[in-house]
DNA sequence: TTAACTGTACCGAATGTTCGGTATATTGAC
DNA sequence: GTCAATATACCGAACATTCGGTACAGTTAA
């Protein structure tokens, strides 16, 4: 990154919370240094104090918020379309998963927070994304014919994966990992259309 | 804890040890302080040199293989014992593992480590644990009669729904998540049997 | 000019680490 | 068996460094 310049710009920096995300989740929380945020971001220390007053909690909460909205736009609000056939819908929240996860390059905020400490508002407001996700897949389950116990329990596990694959994707280095199961998903889901 | 006192002792000492671990699993490499360390296993910080004279990476390693020890006798050796049947081995294992997690409560040294600066030599050995805990639930599979790639598939899948489960868990507090989709895994491989 | 932003210097607190020293148990020479 | 020497376990205080955060003058763009 190194050049960022927000100089006086009118719109909502996106770029630099991008660059704190990127930040947080590969290095979770306690271990992102302002100085590291300072030197990824190419800001001074007071150009990010700046931005986020209240500092280094502050960056996360923004970031967190930031990664909320766009998780309700770009997967929860597509799975629940209904003007759009389930099987494309599914298939293209895989498709926006791999995207946002980098192929299974890049953590999950979800995981890698919440740990020993643990800010109990950001907490409220993961659990809050991860129900809402969770909410719209079993919907979307029950949509295409499951039982309603059925749609909970492919819903839970479908997720779980998501966040397992990362996990075991970024401690063997096995950078197929994550896509291979996610399509392995994805025609499971085309498996249970098909019968 | 609080009182620990080591004196001379001719064991290994497991009981630091283990205060060490779950520390470690609860609060990461970077949320892990020496001080707690020092509050939580009674001892001083000089005194925590004294056994790990070369300092915080040095617990760590002295944790990642005992944890390895650990999951070689308990899990790895009993998986691959011939004169157990083989499904309840896998029984035997989905047990081990529910105490080694405390039914979820407790998290996966794997996910919490190699983070962001990610030791090497640690990754190696956590790396190694993997593999072979991998390559035993394969040969389990196909000592069933599942095919290679099938017995790869399952072996890698439940990994993951290990880690994915774990950390789900820890998100959403709900203190039944892990248990359920062990509960699953075991049933489905108790089905794959009878048919 | 004015307001947004940045650069430099700085601070107290917390971090990981080292040092000097104590207490007790074990060993070895006599 | 006695007593010095050694080894081990532990502690309190200080170490240097880095942490997150602040103060404020300077710069830039409108």
């Amino acid at each position: 990154m190194a050049e960022l310049k927000m100089k006086t710009l009118p719109n909502e920096n996106t770029a630099l919370i991008e660059a704190l995300f990127d930040i947080f989740r590969n290095h979770g929380y306690e271990g992102t240094t302002i100085s590291l945020l300072s030197e990824v971001t190419g800001l001074q220390k007071s150009s990010l104090y700046h931005h986020f007053p209240k500092g280094k909690e502050d960056m996360l909460k923004a970031v967190v918020s930031y990664v909320s909205k766009q998780i309700q736009q770009h997967i929860i609000a597509p799975l629940l379309d209904t003007q759009i056939k389930p099987e494309n819908r599914f298939g293209n929240m895989i498709a926006t998963i791999k995207a946002f996860y980098s192929d299974g390059r890049k953590n999950c905020l979800l995981n890698v927070l919440n740990l020993g400490d643990a800010k109990v508002e950001i907490n409220k407001l993961q659990n809050d994304d991860y129900s809402a996700w969770l909410n719209a897949l079993i919907q979307l389950g029950e949509e295409v014919g499951m039982s309603q116990p059925e749609a909970n329990n492919w819903a839970e596990r479908f997720l779980i994966i998501i966040e397992g694959a990362l996990v075991i994707q970024r401690l063997t280095s096995n950078k197929q990992t994550f896509e291979k199961h996610m399509v392995y998903e994805q025609k499971q889901f085309q498996q249970f259309l098909n019968s």
